[in-house]
DNA sequence: AACGGTAACAACCGCATCGCT
DNA sequence: TAGCGATGCGGTTGTTACCGT
């Protein structure tokens, strides 16, 4: 006799998720709010468990993910937090903003567990950012792609439609990024660098189609835009200072910094 | 065109941890 | 402080698209 499900699997869907399904869950959520994941289904008229729609919530729909493509300088402090965390994706996804811990997951394991793994014994993570992007630039070209975005394309995701109403603030110091990402969270608000997000392709057409409103992008205005190459930079800087200290008691404190 | 192999990523599962009573 | 439910996390699996033969 084993452990109970975490849920009675009963009547519920699996697998992929519909539009509908989708719809469903945006529209509870931005009416009540994140959490209660367990009465969540029943109250949203949603047939999939709690824990379903949290992942489905936390991977997929929530507006300040970055669907983006991975950026060679994303893809360098990954490797880099890896390297001083180890596989603790959460922590690492919290230092990515829009990222989650699945993607960097998924991704770690189909591209950059090899690459480390191949660059092990001579590699460092300049070199390895600079592969790369090498690699990338090759692959483009052998595919004729143009071009046309300054970030240069290491990692394309399914197909996804670029929000216009997301707009979120830039905030640059370590303390705000250490406050973490999160839609409940006190970043700095305080200039107008505009940040777009990506939603699920079909989204709007749904929303056209049921009235539906995105949520209030103000809702996200704290989180931290992704994408300049300094920033990150200092972000590892940090953390290397930390965990080369020699105080072991501000080195074993990284972790609670970063929870 | 058909088939097999593989990469990419969404989703599931079970355990760990948190927080309330 | 123990018990229990809710939530978070990381490992794993399933599905699909793509590519080479």
């Amino acid at each position: 006799m084993g452990r109970a499900p975490c849920c009675s699997k009963v009547g519920l869907n699996r697998g992929p998720w519909t539009a509908r399904e989708d719809t469903l869950l945006i529209n509870y959520i931005q009416a009540h709010g994140e959490g209660h994941w367990r009465s969540l289904p029943k109250m949203a008229g949603l047939l999939r468990c709690g824990k379903s729609c949290r992942l489905r919530w936390i991977n997929y729909l929530r507006p300040d993910i970055k669907r983006g493509n991975i950026t060679p300088d994303e893809d360098d402090l990954i490797i880099r937090l890896h390297s001083l965390l180890g596989n603790r994706w959460s922590l690492i996804a919290k230092r990515l903003p829009g990222r989650t811990d699945n993607e960097i997951k998924n991704y770690w394991n189909s591209h950059l567990s090899k690459r480390v793994l191949n660059n092990s014994q001579t590699n460092s993570t300049t070199r390895s950012c600079r592969k790369a992007k090498k690699a990338t630039e090759k692959k483009q070209k052998a595919n004729n792609v143009e071009e046309k975005e300054e970030i240069k394309v290491l990692h394309q995701p399914k197909a996804s439609r670029v929000s216009p109403f997301s707009v979120i603030s830039r905030s640059s110091s370590f303390e705000s990024l250490i406050s973490g990402s999160s839609s409940s969270g006190e970043g700095s608000k305080g200039t107008n660098d505009a940040y777009v997000f990506d939603i699920p392709s079909y989204w709007s057409d749904f929303a056209a189609d049921t009235n539906l409103e995105f949520p209030d992008a103000e809702a996200f205005s704290d989180a931290t835009p992704v994408g300049d190459s300094n920033l990150l930079d200092d972000i590892f800087e940090e953390y290397q200072k930390l965990l080369d200290g020699d105080d072991p008691g501000e080195r074993d404190s990284i972790f609670d910094v970063l929870s």
